[in-house]
Order: structure tokens, then sequence, then C-alpha cells
DNA sequence: GTATATTAGTGTGTAAAATACACTAAGTCG
DNA sequence: CGACTTAGTGTATTTTACACACTAATATAC
């Protein structure tokens, strides 16, 4: 679990590669133009913690990289859509199901990995913040959450990769209901334009962020209201899935 | 160059995939979890032509989905990134450099090619409808240019591809330059507007458009004016990049 | 039980942007 | 020089975005 994509490729490229490469030889054609390249799916994980935008990173045990950052990934099993994969991956290292997870973008460039070819397709997970805490202990030797505003050096090209998680998961805020997912579900109306502020990294207005979503209609009343300190509870809301094309 | 992706797939499988899975046979692992998928890349190419928005297609000649129109596509070499090999494949279809290209999604879906396993990296490029009616004497047997709105039925999941490619192409319209790159280097108001109707499938109005248009500064009068038929000329604008910030 | 602290919740006026809409200008051709 | 065709222009209205400050409801300390 603790094992990143890497790590793993170097265990099959023993295996897989060097056939591949004898056959074409042995033909007379361009190895190089008939070697596969290995094809991971790494998941960028990320969730509110601490009242913060954070990101599950997995540290590096072995060359290349050794005691970097890097995001897990691992290698697409042959009879798994890369969807499936995906989920795995989640599976494995938080323990979550049902989250939102969309496709980012693939990343292949042949010097990224300075072992062998890695074609790695990337995806974004956002996890609700609630249903995390349950394996916060979890966080032991070589996983951990680290705000995006503050990452440690990492491995590879993945700062890019998280650079672009950001800026899709911002472009998405304003006309889809990706915000929701980082939310329990039930929440109150500060919440969730906490987690706008988070993600946008900037303030808000409170007056027109609820008159604005309140509009959309994206939203229903619990009736139930969410007491916590010492002042006047709030309203407890659900989204809407029924009104989801409102926004 | 009238050969698709797949065409030239299942030729190398006879040489890539054997190997692999024999070896890993041999040391009594699951075969399917060390066999790697292929990897190639589609290119959905777009133009201006008589007035549509049309995509190049490519007939296929063998089976699965003989006869069927397919998106032009090939292997990723092993040591060229996947812009690179897209570039070729636009290099070896169209002739034409210096297009648009970007990534659109990675398609890999287990049951998508009957034959192997095939991960294919979708990018999708814009051409100058000018440069282009020089090879348009080339459309000879089986590459052809369709209607985005007329589409024949389809090889693979490339319908899915194309709707998807056109969502894409509309979502990016209004901010960002996109549209300038189906346009030759010159050209005026209203052939500009032709290409938003075309692509967003409908009427804009004349004055709302120039007005907003106009307003960003991101077009340049080139004091040229272009004369065709019996009526007043309209002014030649040019695409000025450095105002590229105000869309 | 009342004062204090803390967050929830509400409305209005102003500026900016989007939309609807119709006539004059500059060419060609007969 | 009249008819035809597309280029080019402005204003009023509606909608949306933004700025901004007080009252409401609870817990706690005294």
């Amino acid at each position: 679990m603790e094992q990143t994509e890497e790590q793993r490729e170097s265990t099959n490229n023993v295996q897989g590669k060097t056939p591949a490469v004898a056959e074409a030889k042995a033909h007379s054609y361009d190895a190089s133009k008939y070697e596969r390249p290995s094809v991971t799916v790494d998941v960028v994980m990320m969730s509110l913690r601490h009242r913060d935008l954070q990101v599950l990173l997995i540290k590096r045990r072995a060359w290349p990289y050794e005691g970097m950052w890097a995001i897990p990934g691992g290698f697409v099993n042959i009879d798994e859509s890369l969807e499936t994969a995906a989920k795995r991956e989640l599976q494995e290292e938080t323990g979550v199901q049902d989250v939102y997870l969309e496709q980012l973008y693939t990343f292949g460039d042949p010097g990224r990995d300075p072992r062998t070819r890695v074609i790695t397709v990337v995806y974004f997970a956002l996890l609700d913040s609630e249903r995390l805490q349950v394996r916060a202990a979890d966080d032991a030797t070589d996983v951990g959450w680290f705000s995006v505003y503050g990452l440690p050096p990492l491995a590879f090209d993945h700062e890019k990769i998280l650079q672009y998680s950001l800026e899709r998961l911002r472009g998405k805020l304003d006309y889809t209901t990706i915000a929701f997912s980082l939310l329990p579900e039930q929440f109150t109306l500060r919440e969730l334009q906490r987690v706008y502020e988070i993600i946008l990294h900037k303030r808000l207005d409170k007056r027109n962020f609820r008159k604005k979503i309140l509009s959309t209609g994206i939203l229903e009343d619990t009736g139930a209201k969410k007491m916590e300190g010492t002042h006047r509870p709030a309203r407890l809301y659900r989204f809407n899935p029924a009104a989801e094309a409102k926004l």
C-alpha cells in the first residue's frame, strides 16, 4: 500500500520488457519501435483537513527520487479499465469508495522516469473530509497528507501534476457540483463557503455567496440544525442532485 | 497513410505480446497482470470547410469494423512523446504542421477493441481552412472529411470521442483564442463570427459579437480590406497574441 | 438572569455585462 | 443611376456581479 507507481514498475520491467525487445531484434526490426511503454494510473487524492486543502502523498523508498514524496499510483491490469485501476488505487490507499473521480490528463514524456518509458494516466479524486477522519491514525511512516499550498519536494513531474489538478479543480468550481464531494451529506452554508474559499484561496462575501447558491435551488434544507460552539446554530442543507443542471 | 491505429496494432501484436505472456506464465504469475496494453494516439482533426465544421476520417479496410469510418491514429514510439506522436499523425494525414493541438482524453476500456487491449490517448487538432485547401484534391479513396453534424457510422468508440471533442471545442470558445486557429492569418470580423456560429451551431447577433470581440483588444486592424463579391469590402484583422490574456 | 462573546442569517443600491434591435455605408453590376 | 448585397454602427433594457452592516440565536461567565 505504500508503494508508488514507479516502485512497482521496476518489478514489472524485469518480466515484461526484455523478451519483447529480444524478439524484435531477432527479426531485425528497430527494437524501440515495437517495445511497449508501461502504463500506470496515478491518483491525486485531495481532501479538506484542518481547514486546508490537502493531498495524499507517498514517500519513495528507492531510486530514483529516493526519499521524496510522490503521488500514489500503480499499474493498469490488462483486463481492467483505467477508471477501475484508479478506484483500486484509491481503495488501497484510503479504504474509501464512491468518491468523486475524474480523469485529469495523461503524461508520457519519454524522460519523465529515468528507468523506462512510463505513460501515466492521472486521475483526480475528491474525498469527503468526514469519512476520512476515521483513517487519520493510519498516517504512519511514509504516507502523509500535505497542504497544496505548502508542498514538499516531489518526485518525477509530480509538482506539475498537482499544479494542474488545482487549476482544474478551481476551474470547475462554479459550473459543477464538485465542491459538494468534499463535504459530508449534510453541511451548513458556511461550511460550503469555506470549501470555496479554501480552494480559490481567497475570501468570499457571505451574503453574495449565499444568494448565489440558494438561487440555484441546488440545496435542500434538511430542517435540522448544527450546533457547535457557543453561538447561534446553523441550518443544515443537503445537495439536491435533481437540480444539478441549474449550476 | 490510410491505415488506422487499429490496423497497425495487429501487426504489432504478433511481435510484442506473445513473449511477455510466455515469460510471465513460465514464472507462474497471472499472465494478464504483467501483459502490457498497446498505447496509441488518435487525432481528431477538425477544420472549417464549405462553411461547415468537418472532421477527417479514415475508412477501415480490415476487421473489426471493416468498411466503417474511424479517427486516424497510430502507435506511440517508445522514445517519442505523446504530443510528438500526435504531430506525426497530423503530418502524415494532412501534411500540415504548426496547428492548434491539445490533449483531449484517454480512452482505455478493455472491450473497446476486440483484438487486444488498446489504450488510446486522443488529441484534438484544429486546422486553418486556407492551408488545407491545397490538399483537398488528395481526398482520394479512403480518407474523407465529414460534417460533425452528419457523421457516418463510426468504428470503435469513436462517435463518443467526436462528441467529446465538440463539447471541449465549444466550452473553450469564449475563454480562449482557439477560434483563430481555424482561420488564416488575416480575416474579417464576419468570418470570425461565422466560426463561432458554426461551432456553436446557432446564430449570433452581429453588433453584439463585434462589440465583444473588439472590446477585448485582441484584434489588430491590418489596414487592408477584403473585396469579394458585389458589395462593400470588409476590414481585415489579425490576431494580436500580445493581448491574449484579455479573453 | 443578564451581560458578553461568537457565529448565523438577512437586503439594498450600484456598476458591469449581456441582450435585443434597425438603419446607413460602400462596393458591383446591369 | 438604380438595384442588390454585405459591412458597419449605437442605444435602451434586462440581468448579473459586487460592495457593504446590522440583527438573531445560542453558550458561558459572572
